[in-house]
DNA sequence: GACAAATTTACCCGAACGGGTAAGTGACTG
DNA sequence: CAGTCACTTACCCGTTCGGGTAAATTTGTC
């Protein structure tokens, strides 16, 4: 079953599917809402899931199949490489994790690798899910700070913005490096946002 | 013709063209470099043209294939959303601009209308266009300084990065946060990144 | 050749930053 | 109740940063 709101890219994907002998696409839906409904009357052996749907997104989508069908095999597949959200799907259950742009054999053979029972993380996605443990720990405050930061304020606004002495935001800060392993401000900053702890825009 | 190094979206959107009774796709590429060869051979009346392609980028095919035929029409096609590329893909001469999760119906309309030779530009590019023409261009020094600047790299290591002195790498960053309208370097590598003008990877 | 722009270096100076250390409070846990 | 942790403030000190100013060199353009 293919889940994905690219009209395009979902007939490729199906295509690309039948035309391999033993897989069979059964469903496909366009958002995330019609999802549960299709994994319903499809049972399905595989969904493929996009993360960013129209409507519900694709992590409520998983949580919504995963919570009345626990056993349900869910693969990520998504354009966005490091984005805090397939870190989501992976904690709501999905097995495996692909990129959108994968070569067709290798998409295949993590669909039969899923089917069989496997878990499979490219290394890349494992290594981030690892630092991503390391690094859960920031505080709120901490998490505020960074927020701040990453909007590119000084430590006496970010200081006056929560209303905390300048002093206090440095005793983040420092906090703050530690965790995230970095020398200064603007790598952190940098950080944040490549890692999707804090969302631009 | 469609350039895309997706395989699944690439079948998709061949199908999707195909599918229309005016439109029929002629060849199909999965990287820049056979582009320029695969257009020799084909003259398609419309190029649809993916930016993140391997090898050769999408630019350069672009460039390429107006150099040798400067009534080519392009499309550019991608999946990010104001992105440096769009702009500098424009400027080589593309006619239009489509995200990859444009409904169909809008898709086959925007190739006709460029067909016609028009120029079809949504809003939000045409805005961005404007006030990318008003923020005066980097040089390419102050590019690279940029560049090292959004990889975390303080004074000192891009000054022997770039083999000149600190006191250099800091006249630039006057000019630098001058161009740019931000007042330090924290604040330079979020709006960078935040335009696309360098990549994180 | 004159002129503009890019690139380079230098010096001064004040502000901002980052590291080290110390310590008080409140809240939750074993 | 002792211990841990988040949060807070404070002080010292050296480094880095950013603004102002000035000027030499190269390169390309009119």
């Amino acid at each position: 079953m293919v889940v994905d709101d690219h009209p395009a890219f979902r007939k490729g994907m199906v295509a690309l599917l039948d035309s391999e002998p033993d897989l069979r696409v059964v469903a496909e839906s366009g958002d995330g809402g019609g999802a549960l409904d299709l994994y319903q009357q499809n049972r399905p052996d595989i969904v493929l899931m996009d993360l960013r749907l129209p409507g519900i997104g694709g992590v409520e989508a998983i949580i919504a199949i995963r919570k009345e069908f626990p056993d349900a095999r869910v693969i990520v597949l998504t354009t966005f490489d490091m984005d805090e959200d397939i870190f989501r799907a992976i904690q709501a259950g999905a097995k495996s994790y692909l990129l959108k742009d994968t070569p067709e054999d290798e998409l295949a053979g993590t669909i039969r690798a899923v089917h069989t029972g496997r878990e499979i993380l490219p290394g890349k996605v494992a290594e981030r899910l690892a630092a991503r443990r390391r690094r859960a720990d920031l505080s709120q405050r901490e998490t505020e700070v960074l927020s701040l930061l990453t909007k590119g304020r000084s430590n006496k606004e970010i200081s006056s913005s929560l209303f905390i002495t300048e002093d206090t935001v440095k005793a983040h800060l420092k906090t703050l490096f530690n965790k995230l392993n970095v020398k200064d401000r603007t790598e952190a900053a940098i950080n944040a946002i490549r890692q999707g702890i804090v969302h631009l825009e």
